[in-house]
DNA sequence: GCGCCGATTTGCT
DNA sequence: GCAAATCGGCGCG
């Protein structure tokens, strides 16, 4: 089980990033326990250029400061009022690159409390954030350290799909990008009327 | 299975 | 004032 490093971070091609992260370890320590989450959905946001993103015209403000970080940092931010979403932060500090990790499948005993939601834990955005117990304390930390990284266990998936990205139709022409990556088939997929455009590519 | 609604921070897209 | 990188509960069928 390998650690990500700064360099698998700090590249320029953030879609091809989205989608290398499906089939990686999301590692969280927390007190003496330590959970383990395998990605299976990911999106990617290209910054200024991109007008789904936070930081589309190199928009600077107190949220999305952490995005212009360099890669390797947690970015969390709060949506809707009510939910916070995990993403990690790539490229270059000052180019304010993102993933958003949509879905993960824990690889440890989930507590009941998150099993009696009718969606598996963990199979979506704000259900990634609540099963790993994710909140503003995350935003900024950096993944190269111990207490939270992503890792590669040898692991690759079979089929990988694409399709737009999710709640960015405001986007204009953005909106049509492919740059939603998930494990084709997998069960712990945020719900699978998203997949409705998606496209098989590999 | 589908669609509407409310929750309620953040930034004006 | 309003829409947002969302979810769960409800009604309908």
């Amino acid at each position: 089980m390998q650690k990500l490093s700064a360099d698998f971070y700090i590249r320029e091609e953030v879609d091809l990033i989205a989608k290398e992260l499906l089939g990686k370890l999301l590692v969280v320590k927390s007190g003496n326990q330590i959970y383990t989450a395998r990605i299976v959905e990911t999106e990617a946001y290209a910054g200024v250029i991109d007008a789904a993103s936070h930081a589309y015209k190199n928009k600077r403000t107190q949220r999305t400061e952490t995005m212009y970080m360099k890669g390797g940092t947690a970015y969390v931010y709060f949506c809707y009022g009510m939910h916070y979403l995990f993403n990690v932060v790539t490229n270059q500090q000052d180019i304010p690159h993102a993933v958003l990790i949509r879905a993960v499948e824990p690889l440890f005993e989930v507590p009941q409390q998150f099993k009696k939601s009718k969606r598996l834990p963990g199979s979506g955005p704000a259900l990634v954030t609540k099963l790993l117990g994710f909140d503003k304390s995350h935003d900024g930390i950096s993944l190269l350290k111990n207490d939270l990284y992503i890792a590669d266990d040898g692991y690759a998936p079979v089929s990988i799909a694409v399709s737009p990205r999710i709640g960015v139709d405001y986007a204009g022409n953005a909106a049509k990008w492919l740059y939603r990556f998930f494990i084709e088939g997998h069960p712990y997929l945020s719900p699978h009327v998203y997949n409705k455009n998606a496209v098989k590519i590999i």
